[in-house]
DNA sequence: TATTCACCTTGATATTTGTCAAGAGCGTCA
DNA sequence: TGACGCTCTTGACAAATATCAAGGTGAATA
């Protein structure tokens, strides 16, 4: 318990409270632990909670009625998830899955909510948070709408050697995997990783991929 | 200015706000008249005001370094449109621009917020327009990761002929603009208009257009 | 009335992306 | 070890979309 209250230190909107109100929370939370592929919620179906990860990787998927499906989003250890559901009532619109085992604490949103429009400063951050959230979904749209396939498997790919100190990483999303968050397909996503290879920035082989040129890449990711 | 609070009775947000909260927001609005085609905020600019539509119309677009822009959305007479960078401070990411004269009220930010903070309807209020922004911003992004350009444009015009009695039509959009909404190009958007004619969904002329099948457009918008 | 200009329309063509199919590589498990 | 299943890889092809160029139309204007 005095373990979650240390977390909340860390996070953006929970760092808010009185220490009071922290610990009012720590007493509401649920410990979960979701196996991975599990799903925290269902794109459709209400969802009034909160769940803070602790460990492990979540995405936020939505799925088109003849089955592809794109990740608008994946939340990392550290962050919190507010379902939409919490500040509308309606259903939430995509469907959230555990990438790997993932812990976190829940809580049911009204209990959060009651405590949050005590205290301005957590309104603030949470108010700053949504708009955020805004930000993230107008870049992919930006994406979407302006850059090539290529484009956003370059910004892919530049992003998972953020904060990686070897050049070299193992191939742990299948193509799939990064279609879907590119919004293509397999065989093309495969095709261009072989083409930024000809070109210089990276070597692909089946296991790993190593980078080679940082910069080229970036230079992908805005074409002229 | 009773004027001015016979409209707020109208507003998702300041309806929440007590007689006294809207007695003192209207007299910090400032009047303002937005020529056809002049800017309101530009994109990456900090922008930390809100204005509220009397008349007009208003959209909001992202352009590309290579001069293509898209509308991420349009703003009509009755909403409010609350700078990002009020909630945190950053610039805002896209350009609003008046689509024709547009009339309304503007504030300082800092001054609504003062009164929101005391106000919990209206934070709630608040925090739920945020959250129906990010749901209309995923429907972008949905549309664009999945529809093909063809759907795209059905939709538009779908929603043109809303709460439209006539069948027919002006065009009141340029090809480049529609183009503009559906992140495509004029020539593609004028193809499509008239393989839709060859459907039988509308009659299109160099003037109007005219709905003849309905449903059949509505089909359009979600391919199988 | 003649001119201009912005927009629409259409053809031809290039580029990008998607799809289908087949084979290869590699780990798992009986 | 060998069969199975999954993923990767690649070729061939099809469909969607973009681009370039040319000409047409109509409203505004001199």
């Amino acid at each position: 318990m005095d373990d979650l209250i240390k977390r909340f230190a860390k996070s953006e909107i929970f760092s808010k409270f009185a220490i009071s109100e922290q610990e009012e929370l720590a007493r509401l939370a649920t410990r979960r632990v979701l196996p991975k592929g599990s799903v925290l919620c269902w794109q459709g179906e209400p969802w009034p909670f909160v769940f803070s990860i602790v460990s492990g990787l979540l995405k936020s998927v939505i799925a088109s009625p003849d089955g592809r499906n794109y990740v608008v989003s994946t939340w990392g250890s550290g962050i919190e998830f507010w379902g939409h559901t919490l500040f509308d009532g309606d259903g939430m619109p995509s469907t959230a899955e555990a990438v790997e085992e993932t812990i976190g604490h829940q809580w049911q949103g009204d209990d959060v909510l009651r405590l949050v429009f005590r205290n301005n400063e957590v309104v603030r951050a949470l108010l700053h948070r949504q708009t955020q959230l805004i930000r993230k979904r107008r870049e992919s749209i930006y994406n979407l709408a302006f850059n090539p396939v290529a484009s956003r498997l370059a910004k892919l790919i530049v992003e998972k050697f953020i904060d990686v100190e070897s050049p070299t990483v193992q191939r742990d999303l299948t193509l799939g995997d990064m279609a879907s968050m590119v919004a293509s397909s397999p065989e093309v996503v495969c095709r261009i990783l072989y083409q930024f290879q000809d070109n210089g920035f990276l070597h692909v082989d089946r296991a790993t991929i190593t980078l080679r040129d940082r910069q080229g890449l970036e230079n992908m990711m805005e074409p002229e």
